[in-house]
DNA sequence: AATACGATTTAGGGAAGCCTAAACCGAGGA
DNA sequence: TCCTCGGTTTAGGCTTCCCTAAATCGTATT
């Protein structure tokens, strides 16, 4: 049963609601227009699309929220994009600043059959390239992380379980610190009132922004060490 | 010197004006029409555009035809086309009667950059999958071929170079058959009058109509060979 | 409680591309 | 030569999605 498929535009205003959502809860037209790049004068005509197919709920002057079907749309094309980013960078080499860009212009393009070649290629891979979990095909995804590396206290070590890929410059910048999901952290020290920390990773330090810190999600957060042997 | 970038509806438009340039010189509206799946005024009037961004030659009433500008970016988009057709059958195994349809999505949306990987990946390839040449990045594309397999007399063989992708279900009896780009074919008879051909391939004889072998073109065609042995 | 200001929506338009219906050309047969 | 008929173009309209400018709403502040 695949849903009807809707058009371009469609498809980018529910993936991009979906994310706002799951940042902030509610999605403000203001917020949804700039991230589309649009007015917020076309975003509020195009919500009321939405709205008419039963994709959002929009109250006016209160910004929308997605219907159960718009969300299950959102997730199919955030599958479908995640996916491809996954098999650019391990099938192609592309360097993971850039699938982002590559994978938004081949998401709305990709058929199912080719969706489901490319999944049993790479194994049926659960993450993108920055960590993010790719959408199952039965339109459930794994929860967000709750850490982020910005949050550790001085002491503390982690595992690196995302990156945000908003800002090419930014996933740049931790490519070459060796910053990628998988990579243990360890937090050496934590200027005070948000100032810079600083990291160990692959047995060198690093010193980042706490605001660069705050678009890295970690998991299996251990508590500072007493001592140097924990398990 | 990227060639400035037209919209989706401009490329395939020149892409299929440059197909019938070749298979008839002049491209009429009507065909052109019937091509794109368009009604004849909607073509009329994208002509008039192509025509005032000096992309094609138009004479009222008369057809069109590619101006050199027109003819590169053509050469371009079947460049990508073909490029994905390969890589889809070679590196994802997409079966042949459906590469077509899948690159017609994705050759809009195909970045320069990814293009060149695939094509380093693929060890520069000269053909699509069809056996139909793939533009070279200069602009530059191998010669039609001039033979069919429905002209052969009987006792004469040739190698399979090229089949007509224009329609699925001829593919894949091609593909049934074993009539691929590069096997070899030899006439074992022909009936007159238009009617069917028997030829052998891969030590098995198959009888298809003359109508079908229009659609395979062959290469390096052989005289009947008067003597069982030769070279 | 009044107001000001930012967020949001309405009003009015425009560019692409497509359509149907009707007018128009030109080449071959009467 | 005239006329017919198919191929082609014009006329007028529709849809989608975008824009700017001008209302309008909610709310934080006074």
């Amino acid at each position: 049963m695949p849903s009807a498929d809707h058009t371009e535009s469609v498809q980018d205003y529910l993936k991009t609601i979906y994310d706002i959502q799951r940042e902030q809860g509610r999605v403000a037209t203001t917020v949804l227009a700039e991230r589309l790049g649009n007015s917020p004068a076309s975003v509020t005509g195009m919500v009321k699309k939405l709205a008419a197919l039963n994709l959002v709920e929009h109250e006016r002057y209160q910004g929308v929220i997605l219907t159960p079907a718009g969300e299950k749309i959102a997730l199919e094309v955030i599958r479908h994009h995640r996916l491809i980013e996954r098999y650019l960078a391990e099938a192609l080499g592309v360097p993971w600043d850039r699938v982002h860009a590559e994978a938004e212009k081949w998401e709305h393009v990709l058929s199912e059959d080719l969706e489901d070649r490319i999944d049993a290629l790479l194994g049926y891979p659960t993450t993108d390239p920055h960590g993010a979990p790719i959408p199952r095909r039965d339109g459930t995804i794994a929860p967000p992380y709750t850490s982020r590396l910005a949050d550790l206290a001085t002491g503390q070590s982690a595992t690196v379980a995302e990156v945000s890929d908003h800002d090419p410059a930014m996933l740049r910048y931790f490519g070459e610190l060796g910053l990628r999901p998988g990579v243990d952290v360890r937090v050496v020290s934590v200027a005070p009132f948000g100032g810079p920390m600083t990291v160990r990773l692959d047995d060198a330090e690093h010193t980042l922004g706490r605001e660069a810190a705050g678009y890295v999600s970690v998991c299996d957060v251990k508590p500072a060490a007493t001592d140097a042997a924990d398990q």
